[in-house]
DNA sequence: TAAATTTGTTAGGTTAGTCTAACTTTAGTA
DNA sequence: TACTAAAGTTAGACTAACCTAACAAATTTA
């Protein structure tokens, strides 16, 4: 049996190698920094790990999950996806508040639960950010997506997913209309500091930041 | 903010002060065996209840709730039910189920969850026990029951609620056909062992334990 | 390649929650 | 009332999860 801090960290570790594409390794600072400890505090809890044999690493190495500690860590995200689900669709909260919530929730220990959760949704393949729900026997689907700010000029899309899942984006995305499935279309890539000129459905041309089109995902 | 730890103990406190009716005082020993730790720990822990003005006591003396500590116990066990609610109305869990679950999912802070869920349950009154839900504002509404043991020979009752909440007796009266508004009339009272001879629903007659009798709430 | 910077580890300490064993107080019984 | 049994407390110890400060290794950069 994992404890509630055992899972973050392997929550953690398997969503920082998500995010690195075809290098899933890890360093201690960034696991810290994502679980919001000192590095220190992630150089012991990786002992332990190692010793549970969930994660292979040795010191000053790289950290990687083992088969069986990135399964858990699995199972813990689609607990996480799916609660966040059901508080969005059967509960009306908003994207932006769902988070923190399923960030509890996702440590409920009851196979039954999740399973049935996941039913009484109808199978849910997307949570409310985009994210793919990964399914019971811990395959988690994979999804074609760019980042907005890999678009060309007069490219056309349509927003599948937000990579920053903070409250100020969300909710910024939502005082601009731009929710799951809105198309955006990019009409310039201004040279000068790479802020794009978009029409968003059908809303008057107007300019965003890098860093917005840097944290959302679309598809062409 | 108060530990999952504290929590448990403030709702202990809480039920094991409901069930002695006027006299909501609680021993050391009662705490610790409701909450399966060693009577040292329950010391420990009140000392620790009672700096934060949670419980009022001193030592060797009996243990009772602040107007605070009762609050929060109460907004612990409104959650458990709530919970319980959802699991057996929604989720299709088996009324032996839902205790286990429902002591972890007691724990997640959010008041908008909690009052969302009872709104999404249509503002049940009951668990799948028969216990009542206690409300937003802390009320726990008063439900006038007895024991089905001290009900006399030819009067008849409706069961209301279990007061033994385990697997093995809830799984005993399902196959009793037993469930909440179940119509049970007693026939004899035997003196010898104070079993008694009943008929439930339209089965033909048999005879229940005394100790079934009082784990059986019942409704005149 | 040597120095400077970044990254990661170790040592030692804290707090919450638990335990056992020994002790003290209170309550019940003779 | 005195004695015994039950109830409750204290002392000392342990583990998990965290920290700070000091140190060591690896990487970058000049
Ligand atoms: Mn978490
Ligand atoms: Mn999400
Ligand atoms: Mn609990
Ligand atoms: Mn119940």
């Amino acid at each position: 049996m994992l404890s509630y801090t055992e899972e973050n960290y392997l929550k953690a570790l398997l969503m920082l190698g998500l995010q690195n594409e075809d290098k899933p390794e890890v360093g201690t600072n960034d696991m810290a920094a994502y679980l919001g400890v000192k590095p220190a505090t992630a150089t012991d809890m990786l002992k332990k790990l190692k010793e549970k044999d969930l994660v292979t690493y040795q010191k000053y190495g790289k950290i990687l999950l083992t088969a069986i500690g990135r399964k858990k860590g699995i199972a813990v995200l689609r607990k996480h996806r799916l609660w966040e689900t059901f508080l969005y669709e059967k509960l009306d909260f908003s994207w932006d508040e769902v988070h923190e919530v399923a960030e509890q929730l996702e440590h409920i220990q009851s196979e039954k639960l999740v399973n049935k959760l996941e039913e009484f949704l109808d199978f849910p393949e997307f949570d409310p950010h985009g994210d793919p729900i990964p399914k019971a026997n811990g395959e988690i689907p994979i999804v074609h997506r760019i980042l907005l700010s890999e678009m060309k000029e007069n490219e056309t899309c349509r927003v599948v997913a937000v990579k920053d899942t903070s409250a100020l984006f969300l909710q910024y995305l939502e005082r601009l209309n731009v929710t799951i499935g809105t198309k955006i279309t990019v009409l310039e890539v201004v040279d000068f500091d790479g802020s794009l000129n978009v029409q968003i459905g059908n809303a008057p041309v107007r300019s965003v930041s890098v860093k917005f089109a840097e944290s959302l995902f679309v598809k062409k």
